[in-house]
DNA sequence: CCATCTTTGTGCACGCGTTCACAAAGACAT
DNA sequence: ATGTCTTTGTGAACGCGTGCACAAAGATGG
């Protein structure tokens, strides 16, 4: 999920890779249980099972960061704790703001595994002047208006945005002139930042789009003979319009286009579907335009 | 994010690669806030930028799809809308359960982004007897006890988990068992599922570590004279201690490197360090191990 | 009907990430 | 000290994803 990177070609000469970068936090969860454990040493397989990748992998991971392993033994666990912590910057305290104490907000602000890994939550900001002053988290929300103020005080760089989407793309901009070069969003819009910041983006729906595509693949694969016709129809009924509308202007192919969609796709449905709701989300977030 | 994909070959002639499926949903997005305005066709430049990536990459995924453009055009939007919510089986209602009704969980049962896109929440389970009954986001919440009779009488194939890190692995087989194939993971921990379930994790603090590291290298790269130092001290106890410890037994160089990193460290954050509370987040998270 | 102009669809090359497989390093026993 | 056994670190091959660049398709105007 990772977005915006501007995949500078790292002046520095140890140039990690982000695909190995994205990886150190999980081993690092993983040696900090077997630390808890007082597990003294691991070895790459075992450390890779309990991170859920391949060992070879992990192994060339950590030759990246330098020759931490004793051959024939393993990885001494506390000492390798201490390099991923180090690497990933952990070894010292960063200051983050979350903006848009709403549903999501509060509970990342309620969030204890924040705090738990160097990240200290300095501020809670939304604009509901009615939220102003209320303690969530123990922290008392504050008004966008400090928003710069606030940054420049804590010496902010990260800023977590839970605004509505239609908010977040100026939000993100605010962040930025004063001072945060990282942010996560979890706003469904995609954010559109200068170079030399940093956006990650967490995206439920996203996530579940992409599961309801697996879902449906396999689905398909015992394909009941039903939902094959299903298929085929809503199929039939697409190519027709794009070979009907080919003979045609573009304006009357656009139009036969979602008229005859619409039904095709309701006939598809028609042997899953439960209830039709009508589709509109709240705050900025899109609404399907899907066949009602 | 994509994680626990079996990747199989794909027994269907036409195999949409990983990469396009993850970007789908962007696209359709963009597609659907182009319709709310009733545009009725777009390029691939205009909505290229408006999902934020590369045109020519956009134009090859949608041939994946088939060839739905317009040459001299571009392409349909209500076409394009049905086209790519079909293939992600946008289509059909997806009955989704959530499992863990605490902070997060209750956000994500009132989340509307969730009801916009073809899924519906069927029902909400805890493992709190309190809990059980009482109405989250209109739906009342049911015991776990309930959870394998919920999901077969739905038909659920889709779950997400928001339990604490310790009960997340055994709530993912409770949930297998029954019958879910796709599980969304919001709790810190490696799932272990068998061939043909997908797993997909949303982790808040792995996005944070990640852009701690990319704010630690922006930041080393106008090195105050001061980090570097900092950071020089850090780097050569970390040496001695390898170095001194290959003289000696495996034991003794563990206990050398626990010991001689944990000053280190600490002289390391010196300049940046705030206030050191005592790491150890709530539920099951794994507290981390640095330096107190 | 022809010319021009726009925009798609894709062949191709390149770079990154993954995985295999193995030589070398080192622990440990004798 | 020497041999065996375990496990690392990495060279090399491969496959996937990305982006360039362009030919072909088709719209549009004369
Ligand atoms: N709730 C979830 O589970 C969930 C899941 C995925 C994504 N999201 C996304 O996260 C965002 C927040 O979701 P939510 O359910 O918490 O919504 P919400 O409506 O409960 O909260 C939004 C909060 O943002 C505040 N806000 C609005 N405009 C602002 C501004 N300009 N500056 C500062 N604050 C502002 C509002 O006052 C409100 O408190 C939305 O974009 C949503 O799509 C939410
Ligand atoms: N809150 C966040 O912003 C956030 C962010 C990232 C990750 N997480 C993770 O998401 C999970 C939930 O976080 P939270 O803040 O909502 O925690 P929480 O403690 O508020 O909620 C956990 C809920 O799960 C229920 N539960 C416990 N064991 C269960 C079981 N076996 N079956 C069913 N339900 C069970 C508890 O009764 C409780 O209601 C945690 O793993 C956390 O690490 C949370």
């Amino acid at each position: 999920m990772a977005t915006g990177r501007t995949h500078r070609p790292a002046t520095r000469s140890r140039g990690i890779p982000e695909a190995t970068v994205a990886r150190l936090p999980l081993y690092l969860r993983a040696l900090t249980a077997l630390s808890e454990r007082s597990v003294p040493t691991v070895s790459s397989e075992e450390l890779a099972a309990a991170a859920g990748v391949n060992s070879a992998k992990l192994r060339k991971d950590f030759s990246y960061l330098g020759s931490y392993g004793t051959r024939g033994v393993g990885y001494d666990v506390e000492y390798l704790v201490y390099q991923i912590s180090r690497e990933l910057g952990l070894t010292q305290d960063w200051p983050v703001v979350i903006v848009g104490i709403g549903n999501l907000g509060a509970a990342l602000a309620n969030y204890g595994g924040f705090a738990s890994r160097g990240f200290r939550v300095a501020a809670l900001i939304d604009a509901d002047p009615a939220m102003a002053g209320k303690p969530v988290a123990g922290i008392a929300v504050q008004h966008t208006d400090e928003l710069e103020k606030i940054i420049e005080d804590n010496g902010v760089h990260i800023g977590v945005i839970a605004t509505p989407a239609g908010a977040a793309q100026q939000v993100s901009e605010r962040l930025i002139a004063a001072g945060v070069t990282s942010i996560l969003n979890f706003a469904p819009t995609v954010l559109q930042v200068p170079d030399g910041v940093d956006v990650r983006k967490v995206d439920l729906s996203i996530e579940l789009q992409i599961l309801a595509f697996h879902e449906q693949r396999k689905a398909g694969e015992e394909a009941t003979a039903e939902a094959v016709v299903a298929d085929a129809v809503a199929e039939a009924a697409a190519k027709d319009v794009k070979d009907t509308a080919a003979e045609q202007s573009a304006e009357a192919k656009r139009t036969a286009a979602a008229e005859a969609a619409v039904p095709s796709a309701a006939r598809a449905e028609a042997t899953a579907r439960t209830e039709s709701t009508d589709r509109k989300g709240p705050d900025g977030d899109v609404p399907a335009v899907m066949p009602a």
